[in-house]
DNA sequence: GCCGTTTTCGGCCCGACTGTTTTCAGTCG
């Protein structure tokens, strides 16, 4: 069983709890499990195997109990006796903004309303009006939010988002006065999908941000506006909060906004034990009363004797017990990366020439840039046969001695055939200086092929690379059915890396799985699988899941300098 | 249901907003 539906069953069990009215700690206790699930670099099933899933925080003897009988026999008996409470059907209500359990409950209790379709109808009707503190208002913000959920509730991957932050900054950088204009939330936490934009600064004058801000040619609507606050809707429906505050209060405010909920819930109670009240506005003593302020971050986790925390590891895993022992490791960056090595020309499917490639990469300061253009089985993407893929190898061979400065690896991204075997023969992959593999059809395989497909190809002598390793497409292709776990293994026997893909559509390998890689040793790659110049500013996407994966430099290939590049590709 | 430099019980993050209220319940982030 997937990670992915255990922790879908302890949401709903907390979902549940909370139309039953339980006790709210518990409920609490129960969606801090959920979290820890999905944040979890292994498979619950394994730890299960090995006895080990008291070391997930948030999980005691209880849960334990609970997610081994789910996992051992496929079926919870204490989520069944739960459900048979309920209508089915019910908890969907909390999934409309507004609804919460009471108001849930009240409608189902009240007027036998268990869907979302048939709420409207009796809204329309005026039965949910005649209800007990159910006052026009009330009624009219519920059906809005209905449109909304109905009309396009999706979360956008990251590489939309921030873009969207770039032009807005952009937009806003004539203002004097404001300072510190940055994003907070799950995007700057480098979440692969985001709801909405929550911007942060700091200005002499709020007024006169705001004013500039609503007036951007980006804004479409403006749906609140206050003296420090300003919710707009921009083109393509994104909503975007900025928040402009005090200077000498960015630091907690930042760090408050930025979350996650359950980091800044572990953060607190922890703060708590040492006598102190943390809130968006500082750190109060609960002694004296007495608030400080923060002006920057660091500042206020150091107030707190802790090791800064980086944005992307603030999940409520285990980084506040590592920023007390002072062991956050100093994780990659995207100056660190010294090349790209999976792009593509238009010699395939790429939209520009091999040298504009490599200029380009030159241009932002690589020392080595890896081509890998499509193999032929991509006839769709004009994959290139052993004629043209040597008439490419000479014409890199030619390019490396005209520039010194960048150095050329000829390769290909081979394609994985659904019986494992390579789209080229051997003999012309011994030629290549690196070569990447992937798989790109037959993705509707079952687990147990596709597993053994993908990893003969890591086994591979000639393999270098697993790109993209379980082909899924933000926001909605899902990956295809392998075990990442056995695939692991399979790289770390084989020394063959695996990629971090940095297209904003793929972020793939994703954060967990990253984690797990580096736990083993892997080597990771982060490639932005460019099939175009601008797509080469992809990394940075890719370098925020590394992070998120708590990578450091030494973990990534393409941060080692091109010697050591070579050594290990030779190798 | 979890958890411990107040350790096996008694706590459990914090503040704001909204709407329906006349003192607060419910929801959200």
């Amino acid at each position: 069983m997937k990670n992915s539906e255990v922790a879908k069953v302890f949401q709903d069990i907390a979902d549940l709890l909370e139309l039953k009215g339980e006790n709210p700690f518990k409920i609490r206790a129960y969606q801090r499990v959920v979290r820890s699930i999905e944040h979890l670099p292994v498979e619950v099933e394994q730890l299960v195997k090995e006895d080990r899933l008291k070391e997930v925080p948030g999980v005691g003897e209880a849960i334990t109990n609970k997610i081994t009988e789910l996992v051992t026999t496929g079926h919870l008996g204490y989520y069944e006796k739960l459900k048979a409470e309920f209508p089915e059907g019910l908890s969907a209500l909390l999934d409309v903004p507004s609804i919460g359990p009471k108001t849930a409950m009240l409608l189902s209790q009240e007027l036998d309303i268990k869907s979302i379709d048939e709420l409207e109808a009796a809204i329309a009707g005026g039965r949910v009006a005649s209800l007990p503190r159910m006052g026009d208002k009330t009624v009219e913000n519920i059906q809005r939010h209905i449109q909304a959920l109905r009309r396009k509730d999706r979360r956008i991957p990251v590489g939309e988002a921030l873009p969207i932050v770039d032009e807005i900054s952009a937009g806003l950088r004539g203002v004097v006065g404001l300072k510190n204009l940055m994003p907070a939330g799950r995007l700057r936490r480098f979440r692969e999908t985001v709801g909405d934009i929550d911007l942060m600064g700091t200005a002499d004058n709020a007024q006169e941000v705001i004013q500039t801000f609503v007036n951007l040619p980006q804004v479409r609507e403006v749906l609140v506006s206050g003296v420090t606050k300003v919710s707009v809707v921009v083109s393509g429906g994104l909503q975007i909060d900025l928040r402009i505050v005090e200077h000498d209060s960015f630091g907690s405010t930042l760090q408050y906004f930025t979350g996650s909920k359950q980091h800044n819930i572990n953060l607190r109670e922890r703060a708590h034990r040492l006598g102190l009240k943390l809130s968006e506005y500082g750190i109060t003593n609960l002694a004296t009363e007495e608030i400080e302020k923060f002006a920057t971050e660091e500042a206020f986790y150091e107030r707190q004797g802790l090791q800064f925390i980086p944005p992307e590891i603030r999940e409520g895993q285990q980084e506040i017990g590592r920023a007390e022992r002072g062991t956050i490791p100093r994780l990659v960056e995207l100056p660190d990366i010294k090349g790209d090595l999976h792009v593509h020309t238009d010699w395939s499917d790429g939209h520009d020439s091999l040298e504009a490639m490599v200029l380009a990469a030159r241009a932002l300061g690589y020392q080595y840039l890896g081509i890998a253009d499509h193999s032929a089985g991509r006839g769709i993407a004009h994959g290139l046969d052993t004629e043209r893929l040597r008439q490419q190898i000479l014409e890199i061979k030619k390019l490396n001695q005209r520039l010194g400065d960048i150095h050329i690896f000829s390769g290909m991204e081979v394609d994985i055939r659904a019986d494992g075997s390579l789209d080229m023969p051997d003999e012309l992959l011994e030629e290549l200086d690196i070569v990447t593999v992937a798989v790109h059809s037959g993705l509707n395989q079952a687990e147990e092929p596709m597993t053994r497909r993908i990893i003969k190809a890591i086994e591979n002598p000639n393999v270098d690379v697993l790109a993209h390793p379980t082909c899924r497409l933000l926001p909605d292709r899902e990956p295809v059915a392998v075990d990442m776990e056995a695939v692991f293994q399979a790289a770390a026997r084989a020394n063959t890396a695996l990629e971090i893909n940095a297209m904003p559509s793929r972020l793939d390998l994703k954060d967990t799985h990253a984690h797990r890689a580096r736990e083993l040793g892997i080597n990771l790659v982060i490639n932005t699988d460019a099939h175009s110049l601008e797509h080469l500013r992809f990394m940075r996407f890719g370098v925020g899941v590394a992070r998120r994966g708590w990578a450091q430099a030494a973990d990534i290939l393409n941060s080692r300098p091109l010697e050591e590049v070579v050594a290990y590709l030779k190798g």
